[in-house]
DNA sequence: CTCGCTATTGATAGCGTCTCTCATATCAGA
DNA sequence: TCTGATATGAGAGACGCTATCAATAGCGAG
């Protein structure tokens, strides 16, 4: 899991400016007040008068609520790095020291970020749920990744199977045993929770005995 | 992946064969107008219309329009035949043979049943969205299992990340490449998707060799 | 600079999901 | 049969989200 900062694009006209002023405004209105007084008791018209724009206008930056946590230039995994990596290493080595390699680009506001939006996925039904298509879309770009080191199909059994248990280890250490006490007390650092997920990676590096 | 009948509690009061009744009409009417004219298209208006009650019931029932098609009794894996293997196989050998055991015990009429649910969970996104929770259950179910089978904790870090893995790895061959192109065309029947999950947990358990 | 084009916006109306309240009707047990 | 508990319907309403339309403001061309 790695993060990447805001695309480098920089916006030139006018308007683009006061769009991408606007967008911003809008989601660190939502933040904050989501912070100050919870997700489901912040309405879309709150969100919209604090950031001075109409709720329609609203929903022509962000298609829904949750989106505004989630469309937040995070990556759960830097591919670049992943493909950087000396060919000789395995794929779950490859990914390891990938991951490690991010999480050590990252800076301390990244960080921080990161960290409020793995709480608000964790304990927001609406925002978790979308995690599985990001859990789906993350295995099919593994799987790519994976196919051009080894040289095979992307498509191929062995290797979609193979990204599958590497999610599915991350799955298994990122959420805590009770779906109904996804609390933000229990919650770990962001650190922490890379240095678990090695461990995990480790251990199906070593092929899982049990 | 396994299927469970309808649980054998029999209700004994007038009330309660009244609700189950109800109930039953719900479900019935909804998935059927679903079929009919679509999963959006259906308003809980029409499902309430068509089962003869008020939309207010339909609330005391399920608790949104996704719960219709999720509270099936259908559960992911059957944990008793899991239990009842021989001590003696691995924990991925032991979920195997209890997969392919409750399959076998499947009816006909189970299998329509089932086959309809896992299209819907597939193309509606509201309702695939839900899923995410039924895999963290299920991690859970199977780490505890494994956990009494290898007289471990359930909660050790080995035992969790072995669970995570076989879903991960089922994961992946249950779901397509691509997530928007989620169409019933595509589908498998339920009989091929049991084949490659078993394919996939068999080359999981020679170690996932790349 | 100015004119027309286009993109952005606010206001408004509306649909559908879901919650809440209250009055009514029905069942269970004494 | 009487009494308390439970199920239901009707209605109002909050909220997320969509669609339409008119007004405004930046853009490029002349």
């Amino acid at each position: 899991m790695t993060a990447m900062s805001e695309p480098a694009a920089r916006p030139v006209g006018l308007r683009e400016r006061k769009k991408a002023r606007t967008r911003a405004a809008i989601r660190q209105h939502a933040l904050r007040l989501f912070r100050e007084q919870g997700y489901y008791a912040t309405t879309i018209e709150q969100i919209a008068d604090a950031a001075e724009v109409s709720p329609a206008t609203f929903f022509r930056y962000f298609p829904t609520k949750e989106d505004v946590v989630l469309q937040d230039d995070f990556d759960v995994i830097s591919l670049a790095a992943l493909e950087a990596q000396p060919p000789e290493l395995g794929p779950i080595a490859a990914f390891r020291a990938a991951a490690a390699e991010t999480l050590a680009a990252l800076t301390a506001d990244d960080l921080a970020r990161f960290q409020e939006t793995i709480e608000l996925t964790a304990v927001i039904p609406e925002i978790r749920a979308r995690s599985i298509d990001e859990f789906v879309r993350t295995i099919n770009q593994i799987a790519d990744a994976f196919a051009r080191r080894t040289g095979r199909g992307a498509d191929e059994f062995e290797v979609r199977t193979v990204a599958g248990a590497l999610i599915g280890v991350i799955m298994s250490v990122t959420v805590p045993a009770n779906t109904d006490t996804w609390a933000p007390e229990a919650m770990l650092d962001v650190a922490d929770l890379f240095a678990r997920i090695d461990r995990a990676l480790e251990y199906l590096q070593r092929g899982l005995p049990l």
